[in-house]
DNA sequence: TTGTTTACCGAACATTCGGTCAGTTGACAA
DNA sequence: TTGTCAACTGACCGAATGTTCGGTAAACAA
Protein backbone atom coordinates (compact mmCIF):
# COMPACT_ATOMS: atom_id res chain seq x y z
CA UNK A 1 0.00 0.00 0.00
CA UNK A 2 1.44 2.77 -1.18
CA UNK A 3 -0.69 5.77 0.61
CA UNK A 4 -0.11 5.71 4.41
CA UNK A 5 -3.33 6.74 4.92
CA UNK A 6 -6.84 5.05 3.27
CA UNK A 7 -8.05 8.95 2.66
CA UNK A 8 -5.41 11.10 2.41
CA UNK A 9 -6.13 14.71 3.09
CA UNK A 10 -3.78 16.48 0.59
CA UNK A 11 -5.05 19.66 0.05
CA UNK A 12 -7.55 21.75 2.36
CA UNK A 13 -10.10 22.01 0.35
CA UNK A 14 -14.03 21.04 -0.17
CA UNK A 15 -15.67 17.80 -1.35
CA UNK A 16 -19.04 16.60 -2.46
CA UNK A 17 -19.67 15.58 0.86
CA UNK A 18 -19.13 18.90 2.55
CA UNK A 19 -20.88 20.92 0.11
CA UNK A 20 -23.91 18.76 -0.06
CA UNK A 21 -24.23 19.49 3.53
CA UNK A 22 -23.63 23.70 3.26
CA UNK A 23 -25.69 23.44 1.08
CA UNK A 24 -28.86 21.70 2.59
CA UNK A 25 -28.17 24.44 4.92
CA UNK A 26 -28.86 27.01 2.70
CA UNK A 27 -31.83 25.67 0.93
CA UNK A 28 -33.40 25.22 4.24
CA UNK A 29 -32.70 28.80 5.18
CA UNK A 30 -33.60 30.80 1.99
CA UNK A 31 -35.76 27.74 0.16
CA UNK A 32 -34.40 25.21 -3.07
CA UNK A 33 -35.74 28.05 -5.56
CA UNK A 34 -34.55 30.97 -3.60
CA UNK A 35 -31.29 29.73 -3.46
CA UNK A 36 -28.92 30.67 -6.58
CA UNK A 37 -25.49 28.88 -6.64
CA UNK A 38 -24.11 32.64 -6.19
CA UNK A 39 -25.43 32.45 -2.15
CA UNK A 40 -23.84 28.50 -1.88
CA UNK A 41 -20.77 29.76 -3.48
CA UNK A 42 -20.56 32.56 -0.63
CA UNK A 43 -21.50 29.72 2.15
CA UNK A 44 -18.85 28.03 1.05
CA UNK A 45 -16.19 30.81 0.50
CA UNK A 46 -15.42 29.37 -2.76
CA UNK A 47 -16.43 31.27 -6.56
CA UNK A 48 -19.84 29.69 -8.24
CA UNK A 49 -17.80 27.59 -10.59
CA UNK A 50 -15.78 25.94 -8.02
CA UNK A 51 -19.04 23.93 -6.70
CA UNK A 52 -19.05 22.53 -10.37
CA UNK A 53 -16.00 20.86 -9.68
CA UNK A 54 -17.31 18.90 -6.87
CA UNK A 55 -20.98 18.31 -7.76
CA UNK A 56 -22.51 17.83 -11.30
CA UNK A 57 -25.20 20.84 -10.10
CA UNK A 58 -27.72 22.22 -8.33
CA UNK A 59 -30.43 19.76 -8.95
CA UNK A 60 -27.90 16.77 -7.82
CA UNK A 61 -27.52 18.23 -4.79
CA UNK A 62 -31.00 18.23 -4.06
CA UNK A 63 -31.84 14.87 -5.03
CA UNK A 64 -28.80 13.42 -2.92
CA UNK A 65 -29.99 15.32 -0.54
CA UNK A 66 -33.76 14.29 -0.82
CA UNK A 67 -32.57 10.67 -0.84
CA UNK A 68 -30.50 11.01 2.39
CA UNK A 69 -34.16 11.20 4.58
CA UNK A 70 -36.07 8.89 2.26
CA UNK A 71 -33.37 6.30 2.42
CA UNK A 72 -33.35 6.89 5.99
CA UNK A 73 -37.22 6.42 6.73
CA UNK A 74 -37.61 3.55 4.44
CA UNK A 75 -34.43 1.68 7.02
CA UNK A 76 -37.10 2.05 9.30
CA UNK A 77 -39.78 0.56 8.08
CA UNK A 78 -38.00 -2.31 6.97
CA UNK A 79 -36.39 -3.07 10.58
CA UNK A 80 -38.24 -6.16 12.18
CA UNK A 81 -39.53 -4.28 15.02
CA UNK A 82 -42.10 -1.92 12.46
CA UNK A 83 -43.46 -5.42 10.91
CA UNK A 84 -44.12 -7.12 13.51
CA UNK A 85 -46.06 -7.49 16.56
CA UNK A 86 -49.23 -5.51 18.04
CA UNK A 87 -49.72 -3.12 15.89
CA UNK A 88 -49.85 -0.22 18.58
CA UNK A 89 -46.50 -1.16 20.01
CA UNK A 90 -45.22 -0.97 16.50
CA UNK A 91 -46.76 1.98 16.11
CA UNK A 92 -45.57 3.68 18.86
CA UNK A 93 -41.99 2.19 17.67
CA UNK A 94 -42.19 4.05 14.62
CA UNK A 95 -43.27 7.28 15.81
CA UNK A 96 -40.44 7.49 18.07
CA UNK A 97 -38.03 6.39 15.68
CA UNK A 98 -39.30 8.77 13.37
CA UNK A 99 -38.75 11.46 15.81
CA UNK A 100 -35.13 10.32 16.55
CA UNK A 101 -34.46 10.45 12.32
CA UNK A 102 -36.02 13.59 12.28
CA UNK A 103 -33.21 15.28 14.37
CA UNK A 104 -30.21 12.78 13.56
CA UNK A 105 -30.77 14.16 9.46
CA UNK A 106 -32.95 17.35 10.52
CA UNK A 107 -31.51 19.56 7.09
CA UNK A 108 -32.48 16.69 4.95
CA UNK A 109 -35.94 15.72 6.04
CA UNK A 110 -36.62 19.36 6.45
CA UNK A 111 -35.55 19.88 3.21
CA UNK A 112 -37.56 16.28 2.16
CA UNK A 113 -41.11 17.85 3.98
CA UNK A 114 -40.85 21.51 2.07
CA UNK A 115 -41.03 19.67 -1.34
CA UNK A 116 -43.69 20.57 -3.94
CA UNK A 117 -43.06 18.82 -7.02
CA UNK A 118 -41.75 21.32 -9.30
CA UNK A 119 -38.93 19.11 -11.07
CA UNK A 120 -38.72 15.42 -11.40
CA UNK A 121 -36.00 15.25 -8.81
CA UNK A 122 -39.08 16.96 -6.68
CA UNK A 123 -41.79 14.59 -7.97
CA UNK A 124 -39.95 11.50 -7.86
CA UNK A 125 -39.31 12.62 -3.64
CA UNK A 126 -42.94 13.23 -3.10
CA UNK A 127 -43.69 9.61 -4.76
CA UNK A 128 -41.53 7.83 -2.28
CA UNK A 129 -43.13 9.67 0.44
CA UNK A 130 -46.18 9.09 -0.20
CA UNK A 131 -45.16 5.33 -0.21
CA UNK A 132 -43.51 5.51 3.69
CA UNK A 133 -47.05 7.49 4.76
CA UNK A 134 -49.03 4.47 3.25
CA UNK A 135 -47.25 2.39 4.85
CA UNK A 136 -48.16 4.60 8.25
CA UNK A 137 -51.57 4.60 7.75
CA UNK A 138 -51.96 0.86 7.48
CA UNK A 139 -50.38 0.70 11.10
CA UNK A 140 -52.48 2.93 12.28
CA UNK A 141 -55.54 1.46 10.36
CA UNK A 142 -54.21 -2.24 12.22
CA UNK A 143 -53.97 -0.59 15.69
CA UNK A 144 -57.30 0.51 15.24
CA UNK A 145 -58.73 -2.35 14.14
CA UNK A 146 -56.71 -4.33 17.36
CA UNK A 147 -58.54 -1.86 19.16
CA UNK A 148 -55.79 0.04 20.79
CA UNK A 149 -56.63 3.14 19.50
CA UNK A 150 -59.78 4.95 18.99
CA UNK A 151 -61.73 4.32 16.18
CA UNK A 152 -63.79 7.08 16.48
CA UNK A 153 -61.73 9.56 14.38
CA UNK A 154 -60.72 7.99 10.37
CA UNK A 155 -57.42 6.23 10.53
CA UNK A 156 -56.06 8.35 7.50
CA UNK A 157 -56.57 11.50 9.10
CA UNK A 158 -55.42 10.32 12.70
CA UNK A 159 -52.21 9.47 11.00
CA UNK A 160 -52.13 13.16 9.29
CA UNK A 161 -52.89 14.67 12.44
CA UNK A 162 -50.25 12.45 14.29
CA UNK A 163 -47.56 12.87 11.64
CA UNK A 164 -48.64 17.05 11.90
CA UNK A 165 -47.29 16.98 15.12
CA UNK A 166 -44.02 14.75 14.39
CA UNK A 167 -43.00 16.74 11.38
CA UNK A 168 -43.74 20.44 12.99
CA UNK A 169 -40.23 19.17 14.75
CA UNK A 170 -38.59 20.44 11.69
CA UNK A 171 -39.78 24.21 11.96
CA UNK A 172 -38.36 24.67 15.23
CA UNK A 173 -36.35 22.42 16.53
CA UNK A 174 -32.68 23.96 17.44
CA UNK A 175 -30.26 21.06 18.15
CA UNK A 176 -28.35 23.19 20.72
CA UNK A 177 -30.73 24.20 22.98
CA UNK A 178 -33.58 21.68 22.72
CA UNK A 179 -33.94 18.45 23.64
CA UNK A 180 -32.51 15.18 23.09
CA UNK A 181 -34.22 13.22 20.93
CA UNK A 182 -35.62 10.57 23.32
CA UNK A 183 -36.99 13.46 25.54
CA UNK A 184 -38.65 14.73 22.69
CA UNK A 185 -39.97 11.94 21.49
CA UNK A 186 -41.18 10.79 25.11
CA UNK A 187 -42.75 14.03 25.27
CA UNK A 188 -44.77 13.73 21.71
CA UNK A 189 -45.75 10.33 22.76
CA UNK A 190 -47.37 11.50 26.24
CA UNK A 191 -49.50 13.68 24.17
CA UNK A 192 -50.31 12.23 21.66
CA UNK A 193 -51.41 8.92 22.78
CA UNK A 194 -52.26 9.90 26.11
CA UNK A 195 -53.63 13.14 25.09
CA UNK A 196 -53.62 16.89 26.91
CA UNK A 197 -56.46 16.96 29.02
CA UNK A 198 -55.53 16.01 32.73
CA UNK A 199 -59.02 14.40 33.52
CA UNK A 200 -60.28 11.91 30.87
CA UNK A 201 -63.75 11.61 32.73
CA UNK A 202 -64.77 15.21 32.37
CA UNK B 1 -76.34 60.10 -10.29
CA UNK B 2 -75.55 59.16 -14.07
CA UNK B 3 -74.41 55.14 -13.20
CA UNK B 4 -76.98 52.92 -12.79
CA UNK B 5 -75.17 50.19 -10.54
CA UNK B 6 -72.55 51.51 -8.23
CA UNK B 7 -69.91 48.83 -9.43
CA UNK B 8 -70.40 48.60 -13.29
CA UNK B 9 -69.10 45.23 -14.83
CA UNK B 10 -68.17 47.14 -18.11
CA UNK B 11 -65.71 45.38 -19.81
CA UNK B 12 -65.21 41.34 -19.10
CA UNK B 13 -61.77 41.03 -17.22
CA UNK B 14 -59.92 40.52 -14.19
CA UNK B 15 -59.17 42.62 -11.11
CA UNK B 16 -56.70 43.08 -8.32
CA UNK B 17 -58.86 40.47 -6.43
CA UNK B 18 -58.94 37.77 -8.77
CA UNK B 19 -55.85 38.07 -9.97
CA UNK B 20 -54.73 37.71 -6.31
CA UNK B 21 -56.74 34.40 -5.93
CA UNK B 22 -54.96 33.16 -8.89
CA UNK B 23 -51.45 34.10 -7.88
CA UNK B 24 -51.68 32.51 -4.44
CA UNK B 25 -53.06 29.37 -6.03
CA UNK B 26 -50.20 29.33 -8.51
CA UNK B 27 -47.51 30.27 -5.43
CA UNK B 28 -48.45 27.53 -3.50
CA UNK B 29 -48.38 25.25 -6.08
CA UNK B 30 -44.97 26.21 -7.38
CA UNK B 31 -43.80 27.89 -4.45
CA UNK B 32 -43.12 31.57 -4.26
CA UNK B 33 -39.93 32.14 -5.49
CA UNK B 34 -40.17 29.09 -8.19
CA UNK B 35 -43.23 31.12 -9.37
CA UNK B 36 -42.33 33.28 -12.22
CA UNK B 37 -45.03 36.57 -13.77
CA UNK B 38 -44.67 34.42 -16.99
CA UNK B 39 -46.36 31.46 -14.70
CA UNK B 40 -48.91 33.69 -13.43
CA UNK B 41 -49.72 35.03 -16.63
CA UNK B 42 -50.37 31.94 -18.31
CA UNK B 43 -52.51 31.04 -15.37
CA UNK B 44 -54.65 33.99 -15.83
CA UNK B 45 -55.18 33.73 -19.45
CA UNK B 46 -52.99 37.23 -19.91
CA UNK B 47 -49.61 38.18 -20.61
CA UNK B 48 -47.41 39.11 -18.26
CA UNK B 49 -47.72 42.94 -18.93
CA UNK B 50 -51.35 42.53 -18.14
CA UNK B 51 -50.76 41.56 -14.32
CA UNK B 52 -49.11 45.13 -13.63
CA UNK B 53 -52.49 47.33 -14.43
CA UNK B 54 -54.25 45.54 -11.35
CA UNK B 55 -51.26 44.67 -9.21
CA UNK B 56 -47.94 46.83 -8.57
CA UNK B 57 -45.88 43.60 -8.91
CA UNK B 58 -44.96 40.33 -7.48
CA UNK B 59 -43.67 41.36 -3.87
CA UNK B 60 -47.11 42.94 -3.56
CA UNK B 61 -49.26 40.07 -4.50
CA UNK B 62 -47.36 38.30 -1.58
CA UNK B 63 -48.20 40.95 0.51
CA UNK B 64 -51.77 41.27 0.36
CA UNK B 65 -52.18 37.79 0.49
CA UNK B 66 -50.27 37.03 3.76
CA UNK B 67 -51.95 39.98 5.48
CA UNK B 68 -55.35 38.17 4.47
CA UNK B 69 -54.00 34.96 6.57
CA UNK B 70 -52.41 37.20 9.42
CA UNK B 71 -55.82 39.73 9.50
CA UNK B 72 -57.88 36.78 10.36
CA UNK B 73 -55.38 35.53 12.87
CA UNK B 74 -55.33 38.32 14.87
CA UNK B 75 -59.32 38.90 14.56
CA UNK B 76 -59.65 35.99 16.58
CA UNK B 77 -57.14 36.93 19.81
CA UNK B 78 -59.22 39.90 19.96
CA UNK B 79 -62.38 38.24 20.13
CA UNK B 80 -63.57 37.74 23.70
CA UNK B 81 -63.86 34.19 24.02
CA UNK B 82 -60.05 34.28 23.35
CA UNK B 83 -59.44 36.34 26.00
CA UNK B 84 -62.10 35.59 28.77
CA UNK B 85 -63.19 32.64 30.86
CA UNK B 86 -61.39 29.08 31.49
CA UNK B 87 -58.23 29.08 29.69
CA UNK B 88 -58.64 25.32 28.56
CA UNK B 89 -62.41 27.15 26.92
CA UNK B 90 -60.29 29.82 25.65
CA UNK B 91 -57.69 27.40 24.25
CA UNK B 92 -60.49 25.04 22.58
CA UNK B 93 -62.43 27.97 21.10
CA UNK B 94 -58.93 29.41 19.40
CA UNK B 95 -57.98 26.15 17.98
CA UNK B 96 -61.58 25.39 16.98
CA UNK B 97 -61.42 28.75 15.41
CA UNK B 98 -58.08 28.06 14.05
CA UNK B 99 -58.83 25.14 11.71
CA UNK B 100 -62.08 26.76 10.88
CA UNK B 101 -59.66 30.11 9.63
CA UNK B 102 -57.30 27.89 8.10
CA UNK B 103 -60.08 26.08 5.91
CA UNK B 104 -62.12 29.41 5.20
CA UNK B 105 -58.78 31.40 4.15
CA UNK B 106 -57.16 27.82 3.08
CA UNK B 107 -54.84 29.27 0.37
CA UNK B 108 -53.73 32.61 2.18
CA UNK B 109 -52.77 30.11 5.46
CA UNK B 110 -50.83 27.91 3.46
CA UNK B 111 -48.89 30.38 2.05
CA UNK B 112 -48.44 31.87 5.40
CA UNK B 113 -47.09 29.07 6.84
CA UNK B 114 -44.34 28.09 4.18
CA UNK B 115 -43.14 31.95 4.33
CA UNK B 116 -38.89 31.82 5.03
CA UNK B 117 -38.11 35.05 6.06
CA UNK B 118 -36.58 35.56 2.50
CA UNK B 119 -37.36 39.60 2.11
CA UNK B 120 -38.51 42.26 4.06
CA UNK B 121 -42.58 41.02 3.42
CA UNK B 122 -41.71 38.04 4.62
CA UNK B 123 -39.89 38.93 7.34
CA UNK B 124 -43.02 40.84 8.51
CA UNK B 125 -45.17 38.46 8.06
CA UNK B 126 -42.81 35.77 10.39
CA UNK B 127 -43.10 38.54 13.28
CA UNK B 128 -46.86 38.94 13.01
CA UNK B 129 -46.77 35.36 12.79
CA UNK B 130 -44.57 34.77 16.15
CA UNK B 131 -46.61 37.48 17.81
CA UNK B 132 -49.71 35.13 17.33
CA UNK B 133 -47.73 31.97 18.47
CA UNK B 134 -46.77 33.94 21.69
CA UNK B 135 -50.53 34.42 22.51
CA UNK B 136 -51.13 30.78 22.08
CA UNK B 137 -48.43 30.14 24.60
CA UNK B 138 -49.58 32.36 26.89
CA UNK B 139 -52.98 30.56 26.89
CA UNK B 140 -51.44 26.98 26.86
CA UNK B 141 -49.11 28.32 29.92
CA UNK B 142 -52.36 28.99 31.81
CA UNK B 143 -54.49 26.46 30.94
CA UNK B 144 -51.35 24.34 32.87
CA UNK B 145 -51.15 26.76 35.76
CA UNK B 146 -55.07 26.20 35.76
CA UNK B 147 -54.51 22.62 36.14
CA UNK B 148 -56.99 21.63 33.18
CA UNK B 149 -54.08 20.53 30.87
CA UNK B 150 -51.23 18.22 31.83
CA UNK B 151 -48.22 20.21 33.20
CA UNK B 152 -45.68 17.15 32.36
CA UNK B 153 -44.27 18.71 29.23
CA UNK B 154 -43.51 22.20 28.62
CA UNK B 155 -45.87 24.07 27.75
CA UNK B 156 -44.18 25.57 24.49
CA UNK B 157 -43.61 22.43 23.37
CA UNK B 158 -47.52 21.60 23.92
CA UNK B 159 -47.78 24.77 22.21
CA UNK B 160 -45.74 23.43 18.53
CA UNK B 161 -46.84 19.91 18.81
CA UNK B 162 -50.36 21.22 18.76
CA UNK B 163 -50.35 23.71 16.42
CA UNK B 164 -47.73 21.23 14.52
CA UNK B 165 -51.32 19.11 14.41
CA UNK B 166 -53.65 22.00 13.64
CA UNK B 167 -51.18 23.77 10.72
CA UNK B 168 -50.29 20.23 8.87
CA UNK B 169 -54.24 20.71 7.99
CA UNK B 170 -52.41 23.10 4.86
CA UNK B 171 -50.73 19.69 3.46
CA UNK B 172 -53.43 17.53 2.98
CA UNK B 173 -56.91 18.96 2.99
CA UNK B 174 -58.85 19.03 -0.07
CA UNK B 175 -62.06 21.59 0.13
CA UNK B 176 -64.14 18.80 -2.20
CA UNK B 177 -63.77 15.44 -0.67
CA UNK B 178 -62.54 16.51 3.06
CA UNK B 179 -64.79 17.05 5.95
CA UNK B 180 -66.11 20.57 7.22
CA UNK B 181 -64.61 22.65 9.07
CA UNK B 182 -66.68 21.87 11.99
CA UNK B 183 -65.80 17.91 11.98
CA UNK B 184 -62.44 18.38 11.46
CA UNK B 185 -62.06 20.60 14.28
CA UNK B 186 -63.92 17.81 16.68
CA UNK B 187 -61.50 14.95 15.43
CA UNK B 188 -58.79 17.48 16.11
CA UNK B 189 -59.78 18.34 19.16
CA UNK B 190 -60.57 15.03 20.18
CA UNK B 191 -57.33 13.47 19.30
CA UNK B 192 -55.52 15.91 20.82
CA UNK B 193 -57.29 16.73 24.04
CA UNK B 194 -58.84 12.94 24.67
CA UNK B 195 -55.60 11.33 23.69
CA UNK B 196 -55.10 8.46 21.05
CA UNK B 197 -55.31 5.65 23.32
CA UNK B 198 -58.22 3.90 23.92
CA UNK B 199 -57.74 2.79 27.51
CA UNK B 200 -55.90 6.29 29.36
CA UNK B 201 -55.16 3.29 32.59
CA UNK B 202 -52.86 1.27 30.56
C1' DT C 1 13.68 19.88 -12.21
C1' DT C 2 9.69 18.30 -14.64
C1' DG C 3 5.16 16.59 -14.99
C1' DT C 4 0.70 15.44 -12.98
C1' DT C 5 -3.22 16.12 -10.27
C1' DT C 6 -6.29 18.66 -7.23
C1' DA C 7 -8.94 22.51 -6.35
C1' DC C 8 -9.99 26.51 -7.71
C1' DC C 9 -10.71 31.48 -10.30
C1' DG C 10 -12.59 34.75 -13.70
C1' DA C 11 -14.89 35.59 -17.72
C1' DA C 12 -18.33 34.39 -20.47
C1' DC C 13 -22.51 31.69 -22.04
C1' DA C 14 -27.58 31.41 -23.20
C1' DT C 15 -31.69 31.86 -20.80
C1' DT C 16 -34.96 33.61 -17.69
C1' DC C 17 -36.20 36.98 -14.39
C1' DG C 18 -39.31 41.03 -12.71
C1' DG C 19 -40.69 45.06 -14.62
C1' DT C 20 -41.62 49.17 -18.18
C1' DC C 21 -43.84 51.46 -21.89
C1' DA C 22 -45.78 52.94 -26.24
C1' DG C 23 -49.29 51.49 -28.49
C1' DT C 24 -53.92 48.79 -29.71
C1' DT C 25 -58.54 46.98 -29.00
C1' DG C 26 -63.28 47.19 -28.17
C1' DA C 27 -67.28 48.41 -25.36
C1' DC C 28 -69.57 52.33 -24.17
C1' DA C 29 -71.32 57.51 -23.98
C1' DA C 30 -72.43 61.59 -26.51
C1' DT D 1 -69.75 59.09 -36.01
C1' DT D 2 -66.56 60.40 -32.84
C1' DG D 3 -64.20 60.30 -28.56
C1' DT D 4 -63.16 58.17 -24.16
C1' DC D 5 -61.11 54.92 -21.36
C1' DA D 6 -60.57 50.39 -19.10
C1' DA D 7 -58.01 46.40 -20.29
C1' DC D 8 -54.72 44.54 -22.58
C1' DT D 9 -50.54 43.30 -26.12
C1' DG D 10 -45.84 42.94 -27.68
C1' DA D 11 -41.44 44.55 -27.81
C1' DC D 12 -38.09 45.50 -24.85
C1' DC D 13 -34.73 46.50 -20.57
C1' DG D 14 -31.10 45.50 -17.23
C1' DA D 15 -30.16 42.23 -13.91
C1' DA D 16 -29.83 37.64 -12.32
C1' DT D 17 -29.98 32.77 -13.27
C1' DG D 18 -27.46 27.90 -13.79
C1' DT D 19 -23.70 26.27 -16.26
C1' DT D 20 -19.28 25.94 -19.09
C1' DC D 21 -14.57 26.59 -20.04
C1' DG D 22 -9.73 28.06 -20.42
C1' DG D 23 -6.42 28.97 -17.42
C1' DT D 24 -3.55 28.58 -12.97
C1' DA D 25 -1.45 28.14 -8.37
C1' DA D 26 -0.08 24.89 -5.13
C1' DA D 27 0.92 20.22 -3.58
C1' DC D 28 2.75 16.02 -4.73
C1' DA D 29 5.40 12.13 -7.48
C1' DA D 30 9.19 11.06 -10.55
Amino acid sequence: MATPTPTRPRRRGHDPESVLATAVGVFNERGYDGTSMEDLARALGVTKSAIYYHVPGKEQLLSRALDRALDGLFEMVADERACSGAAIERLEWVVRQSVRLLIDRLPYVTLLLRVRGNSGTEQAALARRREFDRFISGLVTEAAVEGSIRADVDPGLVTRLLFGSVNSITEWYQPARGASADDLADALLKMTFGGLRVDPAA
